[in-house]
DNA sequence: GACTATCTACTCGGATATCAATTGTCCGAGTACCCGTGG
DNA sequence: CCACGGGTACTCGGACAATTGATATCCGAGTAGATAGTC
């Protein structure tokens, strides 16, 4: 079970998009340069983020991407489910209906099935930290420990 | 990001042996049967659980699988490190220290990655849940709801 | 009748193919800007 | 000088390969029990 790649390429990106504001327009290609990423690749995965309103995109001179939204209502979780899609890690396929003991199973099948339930629940926990905290407050971490890094990064990507 | 198939088939095959107990083995292809599964791919998920001492193996005629020990000390995350492996979900490459924009931000890196932070934090609270479950926990809410399971599973593994 | 050596059948375990999904790349469609031309 | 039309360069977007990991399978090594032979 290993998260794509992507999904850490896109927080970084959604920050840094964050850091520019929702003025200017940041192409793929200067985007993935901040971090020596292939540019087509990177590319795809906003396309991702696009289709999930995260972020816009236009096209032509001057264009590139933006952040959609404000950045206190993107959560964590907004991000990986765009790039990761929708569809949980554990997926029951419900073997304890298959086989030969079915027959006699009877009722006890009506039940949920408790192994799934498990899984379930501890993905639960997993998802709700993700959507408890945003890109603001991501934001506001760094600027506590970090306070030249929105300033620089935002002229990095006006220069030029 | 989805989890191995081989997750779900272990978690049935352990609660299986369990129900079993440790005083008979059931070979690979039993319990493929139970479930109508290739038995030579179960066998291989189920050297993985022998490997994270979760089960114990004994080759020859009468032999088997069986739960290596008791299933008050078999968490759910032991059955899911053991098939899945024990990296993390989420790998931070650290991509905020390559690219151009490096040479000048100094003293900013020694700061761990927020992003990975808040990634970790989140698989950790997947983990507490997972960890927080045993197998004689899962035991305990099948016998609540299907009392006749039990000893309807084990006759099953006993006859032939 | 009891013990021992051999033989057979059954089991796991790792080495070996096959398949799907992630990773990576490319080219075409569309748009905004720039420039030249005419009023 | 201003408005307009055409051209150009730049951007995204989806269609197209390649590589990695998951899925599935097979055959050999080893063991326990049964069996036949011997004391």
């Amino acid at each position: 079970m290993r998260m794509s790649e992507g999904v850490e390429w896109a927080m970084h990106t959604c920050l840094n998009l964050a850091w520019v504001g929702p003025d200017r327009a940041v192409p793929a290609a200067r985007l993935a340069a901040f971090y020596d990423l292939p540019p087509a690749y990177l590319g795809k995965q906003l396309q991702s983020l696009v289709q999930a309103d995260i972020a816009s995109s236009s096209p032509g001179p001057r264009g590139g991407f933006r952040l959609a939204r404000e950045p206190e209502t993107i959560t964590l979780m907004d991000i990986v489910t765009a790039i990761e899609g929708p569809e949980k890690a554990f997926r029951c396929s419900e073997i304890r209906r298959r086989g030969p003991q079915n027959e006699v199973s009877a009722g006890s099948l009506d039940h949920p099935c408790h192994v799934s339930w498990a899984m379930r629940e501890a993905e639960l926990a997993w998802r709700r930290q993700l959507a408890s905290k945003t890109l603001a407050d991501v934001q506001k971490t760094v600027l506590r420990t970090s306070p030249a890094v929105p300033e620089r990064t935002r002229r990095w990507f006006a220069e030029q």
